[in-house]
DNA sequence: GGAACGAAATTGGCCTGGCCAATTTGCTAC
DNA sequence: GTAGCAAATTGGCCAGGCCAATTTCGTTCC
């Protein structure tokens, strides 16, 4: 029944976007009952395939990269990541995305990344409002750097940081350093200087640790008695089940 | 629903071969009823991380990582990496896993690379094997990183070299020159020398990447007319879906 | 006493049919 | 032509039931 579906999306009989026949009709097509459809519809939809719309119909997800990779994250959970394995494996990868945005991106990006910076230099901004332009631009680096891979693994990552992040930005001095390094990290890129870009990417993303390192003494990462995870994942209704 | 039941396995409630309370008792709990319950255990178990087996009841699956990824395989293929965003990828991942290897490993981890080597190293073992002790090694180097968040990033992408790294492993030489640097991995990893473990490995990747773009030539990964994968999926005629 | 057998209970696989709520559609009134 | 409203459509969910595979456990036989 999945495959059924699955093998018809895959040979383009539904096109991303398309509306699939009712539940009722397509129960009735493929000659098994509504309940059946309705598993499958749902196992698609939890793998971002599908996406049903009540009242209005089932449709097929815009099938991106990122929406796909979602899944994962639960099995990053799973491996319980520590601060410092974060880290590690941050510091291979962000440094790469500076160095790489720095050869190929375009002018156009390059002044969003300008924006981006100039926005967060400026008084009065939120601490929230500064992880938003931080986390933008990350974003816009890996974007620049014009690899659609590591674009989604590092956005999967992000996730995992999200919290850490969160609290080291409220920390004195933090966003100045934070900015600062920033500001480099653009500087590099504009020039086209790879290593530059590397190398200030590398800088900026150590103090950081340090910093986290500060908050989380335990080296562990999200705790899950902290607020549910953010806006990505649909409304959740589920209580945390208290476990100890 | 499927919120929850994620929810009880992430926490520990449920642990891997558990056997989940029944469809009907679980309804009751939830205070839904058995349809709802088996859309989402179905949900998960087309993800592998429940398998519901008939007339005994549904159980947590192992959770291993690579059956966590096994589904996204339909996902992949409709967004098809490059040769290139991968190996840019693995160029930052896989030296650092042998540098944390070189400074971490255990003697006794050592000695499994050795024997691993080895064992490639003998004449008549089919490319197959040959295939299956390449896969082993690295996955061997990556666990003596002691870095699991780094492990499952870099499993996870080799799932996606899987297919590239099936065609070059019968390239003529290939097999002598992956052989030849393995053995200079592990000679750095065994004189805990993390700079020359991270250049030897750099050095394996990019001589396997020349290979691989000699053999792909379109840069583009899953050339779909291959003999299908294993036992997951079917093969596949992806076209990429036209916006609509 | 222990092992082999078989019936009964349990459990997932699946179906029919039905009610509700959100959304869309199309008609009507202005 | 448009705004508003009602009907049809559609997914979300439930109740209850039958079948087949599996497990469980008592019985029988050695």
């Amino acid at each position: 029944m999945i495959e059924a579906l699955q093998e018809r999306i895959r040979s383009g009989v539904y096109k991303p976007g398309d509306r699939l026949p009712s539940e009722r009709a397509l129960g009735d097509q493929l000659n098994v009952s509504r309940p059946t459809v309705r598993e499958a519809v749902q196992a698609l939809a939890s793998m971002n395939i599908l996406e049903s719309r009540r009242g209005s119909g089932v449709y097929v997800a815009p099938l991106v990269l990122g929406d796909l990779l979602r899944p994962l994250r639960f099995a990053l959970e799973l491996s319980e990541p520590t601060l410092s394995s974060l880290f590690e494996v941050r510091l291979a990868l962000e440094p790469l995305a500076a160095a790489l945005a720095a050869e190929r991106h375009t002018s156009d990006e390059l002044e969003q990344l300008n924006r981006c910076v100039d926005l967060a230099g400026k008084d009065r901004v939120s601490s929230r409002r500064f992880l938003d332009l931080d986390t933008q631009l990350h974003a816009l680096i890996v974007e620049a750097s014009k690899n659609g891979l590591l674009q989604n693994v590092i956005v999967s990552l992000s996730f995992l940081s999200h919290q850490s992040r969160e609290r080291t930005v409220r920390e004195s001095g933090m966003r100045a350093a934070s900015w600062r390094d920033h500001k480099a990290i653009v500087g590099a890129i504009a020039t086209r200087d790879a290593r530059r870009a590397d190398a200030a990417m590398r800088r900026h993303l150590e103090r950081v640790w340090r910093a986290s390192r500060r908050i989380f003494v335990g080296d562990r990462i999200g705790p899950t008695d902290l607020p549910a995870p953010q806006g990505g994942d649909r409304a959740v209704k589920s209580q945390t089940a208290t476990r100890r």
